[in-house]
DNA sequence: GCAAAAGTGTTTGCTCTACACCCATGT
DNA sequence: ACATGGGTGTAGAGCAAACACTTTTGC
C-alpha cells in the first residue's frame, strides 16, 4: 500500500533523549539499531511520525515500544532537519528530551529484538546519525532549564530528602553547591513539602524527606513567582 | 509528477513569526492569504519544506519570497503537530521566529500576489490556522529570552542610543525600567561600542550612539560571560 | 528662556556567599 | 566511641533598587 503526494516530502520522525539519574552519575537511555543504516550502533529511541498523531504522542509511543518507559516528564527539544543527517533520505527529525528517575526505572530489559541500555553520560557510544549533536543538545538544555524551571524533580523518586535535590543539581551542572545555601534557597521558594517521613535503609542518620508540590507551585507562578537556583 | 512513499507522511512547512520595533510599539509582519483554506485571512508568512533544504533555509527563502525580507536574525521557536491544526490533512510546522529593525525595514509592499503588512502586538487579528497560539507561543520567547540573551539589538539599527535600547526592553518586558540602573548594568558589561557619534535630527539635545560589539560578546561568553538584564 | 531628554552618584536594603559547629543515628 | 551525613546561624561583600539634580540642545 503506497502514498502520493503531488510534492517531494522529507520523511518526519520523533526522537527522545532519555535522563535518569542515579546516585552516582546522570545517564542516557539508548537503543542498539536492529537494521541497516547503522545497524548494532547505538542511537535515541524514536520512529517515524504517523499521519494523524501529534509528534508527542509519537515519542511516547516509540518510547514505550523500544524501552518499556511510560508516563514520563517530556518536552519538545529541536527540531533537525539538516537533509543530510541520514543517509537514505532527507528526514526531519523532531527531538524530545524525558526525565525518568532511575530507582522506578532500573535498566530495562529489551522488550522487542532490540536492547536498551543506560549509558554514563560521559561516556557515551559513537551513536548513529547525528543523535551526538542531538544529545549535546539536550544535555545543553538541561543544563541551562534546570535553574529556572523546577524539573530537577523530575529525576528524583516523588519523596526524595534534600541532599538527594542537591545532588540533582551538582550532578547536572557539573559543580558543588553549599549545603546551607541550597536549603535556604530551595525552602524558601515554599514549593516543597516537609513529609512527616524520613529515608529508610541508610547507614547515619535519616534524612528527612521532602515531596515537590506542583499546584503549589503552579499558583505561586501566576502570582508571578519565578522558580530559580 | 508525483512522489510515492511506502508509508503515509504528514506535509511539512516552516512558518515565521518577524517581530520589528518602531518607536511606538512592537509589531508582527502578516501576510494576507491569497487562497484557500483561510483565504483573505491574515497568517504567518511561510510555505511547504523541499526535499534536500534544511527547514531554517526554507523559513528564510519563504520569508524573502512573500515579504522582501532577507538576512534577519532568525531562531527556530518550536514544532507545532496537532493533527487537526490544517483543516486539508496533517502538516507538521516548524515555527521559526525572526527580529528586524524597522527603520531598515518600513512596512514593506507585497512582492508578489499577496499583502505584506506589520500589526501592533496588541492589534492582531484573528489569524488562519493555529497561527494565534504560534504567535502567542513566540512572543513568551521572546519575552523570556530578551532577558539572558542579547537579541534586542537585533530589534535596533546598528548604531542607536541607549534610550534606543531602553525602549526595547520596555516595551517588550511591558514595564518601566529606572535610566541610571539599565544604563550602569548594560554598560558595566562591557559589551557597548561608545560611539563618537550622536544622533541626528532630534528636537533636543542629541544623544551618543553605541554599537553592539558581538566579537567582544562572542569572547566573554567564552570566558563564562552570562548576558543577563 | 523654556521644553525635552541626556547624562551622572550615592545611599539603602537585600541577597548571595563563605564558613564551622553540634546533633542524631547506625555500626 | 566513632563515622557519616543531617541540620542549623551569622557576618561580610557585592549587587540591585530607589531616588534628584545638572547639563545640553533645539526651538
Amino acid at each position: 500500500m503506497n502514498y502520493t503526494y503531488r510534492h517531494a516530502r522529507p520523511a518526519v520522525t520523533a526522537d527522545c533523549v532519555v535522563f535518569g539519574l542515579d546516585e552516582e552519575d546522570l545517564k542516557v537511555l539508548l537503543v542498539q539499531r536492529g537494521q541497516e543504516p547503522f545497524q548494532g550502533h547505538w542511537a535515541l529511541p524514536g520512529g517515524f511520525a504517523v499521519v494523524g498523531e501529534a509528534l508527542e504522542d509519537t515519542a511516547r509511543r516509540e518510547l514505550a515500544e523500544e524501552t518499556g518507559l511510560k508516563d514520563v516528564f517530556l518536552e519538545q527539544l529541536y527540531t533537525f532537519s539538516d537533509p543530510q543527517r541520514d543517509p537514505r533520505e532527507h528526514v526531519v527529525t523532531v527531538a524530545y528530551y524525558a526525565l525518568v528517575n532511575l530507582s522506578d526505572h532500573p535498566v530495562q530489559a529489551a522488550t522487542d529484538a532490540r536492547s536498551a541500555a543506560w549509558f554514563c553520560i560521559d561516556d557515551i557510544p559513537k551513536l548513529a546519525f547525528d543523535h551526538d549533536r542531538i544529545l549535546q543538545t539536550a544535555y545543553e538544555r538541561l543544563r541551562g532549564k534546570i535553574t529556572y524551571q523546577p524539573i530537577g524533580f523530575e529525576l528524583l523518586p516523588e519523596k526524595f530528602p534534600l541532599r538527594m535535590l542537591q545532588g540533582v543539581y551538582e550532578k547536572i551542572l557539573d559543580r558543588p553547591l553549599d549545603k546551607r545555601n541550597f536549603r535556604k534557597k530551595i525552602l524558601s521558594m515554599e514549593i516543597l513539602e516537609e513529609l512527616d517521613e524520613i529515608e529508610t535503609d541508610v547507614g547515619h542518620r535519616a534524612a528527612r524527606l521532602y515531596r515537590f508540590n506542583k499546584r503549589v507551585y503552579d499558583d505561586k507562578v501566576k502570582q508571578g513567582f519565578i522558580f530559580e537556583l
